[in-house]
RNA sequence: GUCCCCUUCGUCUAUCGGUUAGGACACCAGGUUUUCAUCCUGGAAAGAGGAGUUCGAUUCUCCUAGGGGAUACCA
């Protein structure tokens, strides 16, 4: 049988951590079994749907290529189909209609709450007859689930685990408007999609049981189920803007690769031995469901930083190249001349090891776009203090004689000159580079210095000694 | 309140009864380096607590504590 799972978000807001993941997981299973992976719109909730959080979310799955089979389905046009479900049930005798009013169900759960009891619909309208019907009042659709024995749900990362029947009440699958609740729809989404792996959040997992009833009424084939363990913040709680709780396109700007989020929210809750670095296509080959922990993880933005600092220096240079032209047209309307990005090119190679973060690397890159007089940036000025433009000051004199401009030759001064005036190499250097850059931390010296070329270099030292 | 789940270094995790409890991030120290970063070497750092089962428990069982989730005419 064919292996298809589903991702299934409602449209209430941005796609976070905790979604990507989930969607993450249906996508490598579904690949690992060479499935299906289906994207499911449940916006059936016209109050809180949006139109732009439907495309946060489809823009979050592209950006990261989890791209799903098919076109997507949105709930929401479904819902003939699972009013008529509905009413099948009611037929069979499984569901019946409960005239209760609101108020009434309030004063029901209060009550149960002063008796320390699980608040639940008491059943009232179970046996009784239509006759009894309030004129005033338009019913809810209940289902019957059983009253007494157990319920058991052999979950593949939970395990078995059964709880008592009389837990659970006779849920509304039928609204009193006539709209069908998300229990009922999920439940016939999932079968006429053909759903055979449902792999969600762990929040979802006490409505397993009810959805069961539901399935068994039909006597339709229940999915295989995998509540995976929902993420948290650093301090252990919900997960807080400062960690997870943006939306994942605000990890695209704060510059962090498709590839690091995928690879950290793999290892958020699965995990292969010792392995930590896992390309996409590594994981669809590693990919399983019996590796996926019990136990809610901490989102670490550290970890995560970490990661986009391997991925950064592993990229092709060219690629990393083309993204900061993009970051400067995109972020701040500027367009980076053909030369200066051969520039940027030539020295990506010193420059990729120090970023940790796409932002961070395009930053560092701006003393090759700019123009004497730079811009210095805090480190800089410190570096800059009396002492040490002084020290430039009177090497400028000898540097600026220098006629065969290459980094070997400058190399060779700079050397020369702090043999003979018996000085470190780093009192030197730094303050140099601090004029030149702007920056306390930058690719070679020497190379930087040829490839600005002379003009532009000894500009920039005249500008910090005046 | 009730029900369900979880608990190994600060963080993510490995371990499927016998290990000096391993790795990674972060941290600290040293080395390489013109600075910073990278890189290399080393270090500190964990089985929530308590009972059992067993020759032997991080691993199995129970209790307690802490955390999380669910308890809607939301999804």
């Amino acid at each position: 049988m064919k292996v298809i799972t589903r991702f299934a978000p409602s449209p209430t807001g941005y796609l976070h951590i905790g979604g990507v993941r989930t969607a993450l997981f249906n996508w490598l299973f579904a690949k690992n079994n060479n499935g299906l992976f289906k994207l499911r719109i449940e916006d059936t909730d016209l109050k809180r749907s949006t139109q732009e959080a439907k495309e946060a979310i489809m823009n979050g799955l592209k950006w990261l290529d989890l791209n799903w089979d098919q076109e997507e389905i949105y709930q929401s046009k479904r819902i003939d189909r699972h009013k008529e479900i509905g009413n099948e049930l009611l037929r069979l005798g499984y569901a019946y209609k409960c005239y209760c009013s609101p108020e009434e169900l309030t004063e029901m759960r209060e009550k149960a709450k002063k008796e320390k009891k699980a608040p639940r619909y008491n059943g009232k309208w179970r046996e009784k007859d239509e006759s009894e019907a309030p004129k005033d009042i338009k019913p809810v659709i209940r289902i019957k689930c059983p009253q007494t024995g157990s319920t058991n749900i052999n979950d593949i990362v939970q395990g078995n685990i059964s709880i008592k029947n009389n837990e659970l009440d006779d849920f509304i699958i039928i609204r009193s408007d006539g709209t069908p609740t998300y229990m009922l729809s999920v439940v016939v989404d999932d079968f006429d999609m053909g759903v055979t792996h449902v792999i969600r959040g762990d929040d979802h997992f006490t409505n397993t049981f009810r959805q069961k009833h539901i399935y068994n009424a039909l006597n339709w084939e229940l999915p295989k189920y995998a509540h995976i363990p929902l993420i948290h913040g650093m301090d252990g709680g919900k997960l807080s803007k400062r960690h997870g709780a943006l939306g994942v396109d605000s990890y695209d700007d704060m510059g962090y690769l498709k590839e690091t989020m995928l690879n950290y929210l793999l290892r958020l809750g699965w995990s292969h031995g010792d392995k930590e670095i896992i390309s996409k296509e590594e994981a669809i080959k590693l990919f399983n469901l019996d590796s996926i922990g019990k136990s809610s993880a901490k989102f670490d933005i550290e970890r995560l930083t970490s990661l986009n600092a391997y991925y950064i220096e592993n990229k092709k240079n060219e690629e990393l190249v083309l993204t900061i032209k993009n970051y400067y047209a995109n972020k701040k309307n500027i367009n980076i001349t053909n030369n200066d990005l051969s520039l940027i090119l030539n020295g990506m190679n010193g420059l990729k090891t120090r970023a940790r973060t796409i932002n961070e690397l395009a930053e560092m890159c701006s003393f090759y776009i700019e123009k004497a007089p730079i811009t210095l940036d805090k480190k800089s000025k410190k570096v800059l203090n009396n002492e040490n433009i002084n020290t430039l000051k009177l090497y400028y004199n000898q540097l600026s004689k220098l006629e065969i401009w290459n980094k070997e030759e400058i190399e060779e001064d700079i050397k020369m000159y702090c043999q003979a005036n018996n000085i470190n190499l780093g009192k030197l250097a730094q303050p140099l580079r601090a004029a030149i850059t702007g920056k306390s931390v930058s690719p070679g010296l020497y190379e930087l210095m040829e490839v600005l070329g002379k003009n532009e270099t000894l500009a920039r030292i005249t500008n910090i000694n005046n």
